[in-house]
DNA sequence: TATTGTTATACTCTATAACTATA
DNA sequence: TATAGTTATAGAGTATAACAATA
């Protein structure tokens, strides 16, 4: 596995993608834990943003099985964040979407885990923040494979 | 929270350090689970890669209550990874270690994380590469908070 | 028959609280 | 008294397998 120094200066950069998203997590992570999500739920109110999904789809987002998802989406919606509702064109499949406070809690926490990240680009100038933004989506354009 | 798309085209800095580290995480949850490792059991092998540390001192690295460690020890132990010893200096602690097992474990799969990581880098030039570890390099090191 | 979703079950991960042993 | 670690307990997250309903 990756370096994972106290004093991160990656050697390569494998492990400068890897601290950095270590560190990110931990960003997500206290954020959501301040608000009791999980990682998981937190990246549910930012996939349902601006999509309404059925079941299989969102736990296709996730990379998690079905069975996993009615667990987590009962929890959300318990809480209020999510609703489920029957899909209009299949009998068997069901639809799922943020509430109000799902869109609303999803946008304050947005803002603060921007807030957070910003902290660290901000060690870099305004070009190298474009610069950054650019090389990130070019790799995400050809996607992380395993 | 940030933006999750599935065709990842981020609209802004921080969702394409958001995307970026997902799809890192994606790769690394993989790759553990081919082996039967959580995420958290594979940082515990890049953390103890060139380290031997206390239960608290891990604990610590990982963010993770003492009481945490010590579940995530007993069955990394239980399967040879890593080995615990009384501390020499104070009675009270224990230190942590890897096993030869747990070390050459360690290795294999950091070499199938670069491998699968590098699919996305190949993406960019070698000075571009160049640039983006230097970029990330400077962000880590004015540590992401909350 | 195949697919969508839920339920039952089991295990890991995690935190909180209570405890033991050492400092 | 304070600190290091473990244990007990409870809840969330996850997968596998079996099931009901619909296609």
């Amino acid at each position: 596995m990756a370096r994972q120094p106290i004093d991160p200066s990656p050697e390569s950069l494998v492990d400068a993608i890897v601290q950095t998203s270590f560190a990110a997590m931990a960003v997500l992570n206290t954020i959501g834990a301040d608000n009791d999500l999980s990682l998981t739920q937190l990246r549910v109110l930012g996939i349902l943003r601006d999509r309404r999904l059925r079941m299989t789809e969102l736990a296709d987002y996730l990379g998690l099985e079905k069975s996993t998802m009615s667990g987590l989406v009962d929890r959300a919606e318990r809480r209020g964040l999510l609703a489920r509702a029957p899909s209009a064109d299949d009998g068997r499949a069901v639809d799922v979407f943020l509430t109000d406070a799902g869109v609303e809690l999803g946008e304050r926490l947005y803002a603060q885990v921007a807030h957070s990240v910003s902290r660290s680009t901000d060690a870099l100038s305004d070009a190298e923040q474009a610069t950054l933004k650019d090389l990130l989506s070019r790799m995400l354009a050809s996607p992380v494979r395993n």
